[in-house]
DNA sequence: CAATTGTAGTTAGCCACCTGACTATAAGCC
DNA sequence: GGCTTATAGTCAGGTGGCTAACTACAATTG
């Protein structure tokens, strides 16, 4: 539960009477907000609760999530294998985190024995990132559980439901990714 | 933003293939959770950028806010009146952080002049927790703000959109809380 | 070829989250 | 009244985010 959510939604009525004397607030989009925020975070906290039964955290899986992948790309997954292990910049930028970050990421990875640096031997700037034996056999024993975990917390909604909140996601998604970066001229 | 979620989410396709290896990948389950963690973070990064031109983070301005409206209730808003501060105890619990938490963010407002401690007069374990002057100026001014920025977020959603998303997003809050403390026997 | 510029990884230092232990105090119960 | 138990706040130590600065190396360019 890494971020600070108010734990008790404010009531409707508390927003109609908030926007009565501030006329900033809009009712139904501050209830959407705090709803997204706070859903966001309940789920995150369920996820992160049972990776840490195996030792992980959110960052940590991810970061094996992606050398798995690398390693396990099936010729017929359509997808381009690349040709070497990828570099700690790149796994930054796949998970969206600094490359400060990824150093202390892997560095307790590599501590734990679940993942390996090795030196690129043509660019001797550059480290690759590999799973261990220990780091693969790990993964490949969480991921079943990781989905079943979210089909289990997706179970109350329909088919339909899922597809609706994605697109309704989606468009905040959009937005806040605009509000970001406003313009990217590139 | 606080968690490291996957910056690039996986193309629809990608899971269906995914779901032919491992028969415990649900699609839609799948896309519906990750578009969820991914918008939270993304919207959550967006609110911490813009908290933070004025020095402040999530943690902080829910602090403050909890603080105000103690103090801002209105006679008329319905709410009840507590008769004295909030401790650090029930901040904690407001905001759904550890009272060790508590305890660093208080420090860190107290140190930048934003809220004050006091100690209880009737109970010495305890402490009061008040805004100074300059901490409810903050709040202030930072509350339309807040708000605007809730409904620019939340602008690409008409208000049918947003109470469905709303619904879609509570079901899925209950189901997590509910996976979160499976019995409460009380 | 030498100087500049850019990139990869790390380090240091800050913040906010956690757990677990500790101290002081209050409350309940022989 | 004197144990025991519970509660409030804090501290210690760990993790995972960040920025900014540094080192080493590569690439570009005069």
């Amino acid at each position: 539960m890494p971020m600070l959510m108010l734990k008790d939604l404010p009531r409707y009525e508390c927003l109609l009477e908030g926007a009565r004397q501030n006329p900033d607030l809009d009712p139904s989009a501050c209830e959407a907000f705090l709803t997204l925020l706070r859903t966001g975070d309940e789920v995150f906290g369920v996820v992160e609760r049972r990776l840490s039964e195996h030792n992980l955290s959110q960052g940590r899986f991810s970061v094996l999530m992606l050398l798995w992948k690398v390693c396990a790309r099936a010729p017929e997954s359509g997808c381009a294998t690349p040709a070497r292990p990828p570099t700690p910049a790149e796994l930054a930028e796949a998970a969206g985190v600094t490359r400060a970050t990824m150093t202390g990421l892997v560095d307790t990875l590599e501590r734990d024995g679940l993942v390996r640096r090795e030196p690129d031997p043509n660019d001797r700037r550059m480290m690759w990132v590999q799973l261990t034996p220990k780091g693969e056999a790990l993964i490949k024993e969480m991921l079943p559980l990781h989905f079943r975990m979210m089909a289990c917390l997706m179970q109350p909604l329909s088919e339909t439901e899922r597809k609706t909140m994605v697109k309704l996601l989606n468009k905040v998604l959009e937005q806040a990714s605009g509000q970001r970066a406003p313009a990217q001229p590139n």
